[in-house]
DNA sequence: GCCTACAGTCTACATTGTAGAGAAGTTGCA
DNA sequence: TGCAACTTCTCTACAATGTAGACTGTAGGC
């Protein structure tokens, strides 16, 4: 109880304002971004906002709320501004702008993909279904029926995450040395088991993300839009 | 130390046969099939197999690897028997069973889906690649450039794998009610931002993930198909 | 018989999420 | 100002988890 007891409140003065959900909740991003998904712990956060573990639950009810906040933060960093009016084109630059979303928070990504899995559609986090509800706006602005909008999104978004997964599989290894550990890895496959993906390691090591969901939204997009009623295709003559 | 105090060796006999990596991994999955991912504790298994948790460890080196484990008996299940010449009726034909596969097992899924994301390519257990190996195997003797045999997998494979996430979110819920709770759940979005959403209640409760599947299997590769240069599409004149 | 190898067990520990009671700080009202 | 209600944060405690390390039993080879 002695005056010196007291760690350091006047010394680092800003460390202690009031905490807030978004506080909280991008410092979490953060140490995901940084560390993965397992350094994450309620322990390990509080330490890292200088307050005690336990303070948090007044802003997550627990960890798994915890974590479906953190993809949400990170899905509202996913702008839908419906400024094109051709629909191809939107879809186009949403997939870009996700597939390099995932790219910044790759440690993210298996958030995205399994936390919805357990829980039903409608009573997931708000900032989860806002892109759903943008897009199905959108088709159905371009000229869509609703029920076929929903098709399209459902392709199309199904698309979208499938490629994300491969893509973000391929790069676990440090880019400077991609091809030479690549190779490494791949020499461990029995040859006589698997010639092909050994044959193919040298293509493997350079894979142009971009290029490929391109190419395949193109296909799909344009496969879509020649199988459904709607008013105007503007790449199809 | 009396000759009561032996629990019962004769009574029950079939329960001490000696383990093995099938035995461990096969009642893993039916423990995850049962009672989902977060019932897999090393005591919890233990204790199904009538032994020690610390005696699984030599079977798998950690609770990682027992997942990894778990992820390539599943995939295990798929089999790729070549015997169709037409490599698109063959692609579709696996991308059913995968779809099938999925269903059976849903709560393996997440692992599927993400433990990859966490080991690179080459190290991966080798039951997780062979599908991809015997799918490049398969495109390649239907005449496509190793190169070109990549790409194809890869939009294939992402396409089946959003597919396949898409169709297990919507599906969390009892079928039998599905529409009612459906609508419960969405209910709970407001009108004001979730319009699209709240009036497409009735028709995403009923969804046909087989026929939504073969859609975007076709238009994908028919687009394929037509962009890549190969012997010959039987489906296109 | 004894020796070695291996399958399985026991004990122990650090780390995790989180319940529950309380302290400290903030705000509203007399 | 003083007091009371409320919110925010902390402390202590506990059960559950993964797993290291030493130990025990059992089977086969000499």
């Amino acid at each position: 109880m002695s005056p010196e007891e007291h760690p350091a409140p006047p010394a680092a003065p800003g460390k202690k304002a009031r905490l807030s959900r978004e506080i909280v909740l991008s410092t979490a991003l953060a140490l995901v971004d940084a560390e993965g998904l397992d350094a994450l712990t309620m322990r390990r956060l509080g330490q890292e906002l200088g307050r005690d573990p336990m303070s948090l639950y007044r802003y997550a009810a627990n960890r798994a709320a915890l974590l479906d906040g953190v993809s949400e933060l990170v899905l509202d960093e996913l702008a839908i501004i419906p400024d094109d009016p051709d629909w191809q084109s939107q879809l186009r630059r949403i997939a870009h702008d996700l597939r390099l979303l995932a790219l910044r928070h790759p440690n993210v990504v298996p958030l995205l993909v399994t936390r919805p899995l357990s829980t039903p559609l409608g009573l997931r986090p708000l900032g989860t279904l806002r892109p759903l509800e943008q897009i199905l706006s959108l088709l159905i602005d371009a000229g869509f029926a609703p029920v076929d909008a929903l098709h399209v999104y459902r392709a199309y978004y199904g698309y979208l995450y499938g490629h994300i997964l491969n893509e973000l599989q391929e790069f676990v290894v440090d880019p400077e040395e991609n091809e030479a550990l690549l190779r490494l890895g791949l020499h461990r496959l029995p040859p006589k088991d698997f010639p092909r993906l050994r044959a193919l390691a040298p293509v493997l090591a350079d894979y142009d993300g971009m290029a490929e969901l391109d190419e395949g939204i193109t296909i799909l997009l344009s496969g879509l839009a020649g199988r459904l009623p709607l008013p105007d295709s503007p790449t199809e003559p």
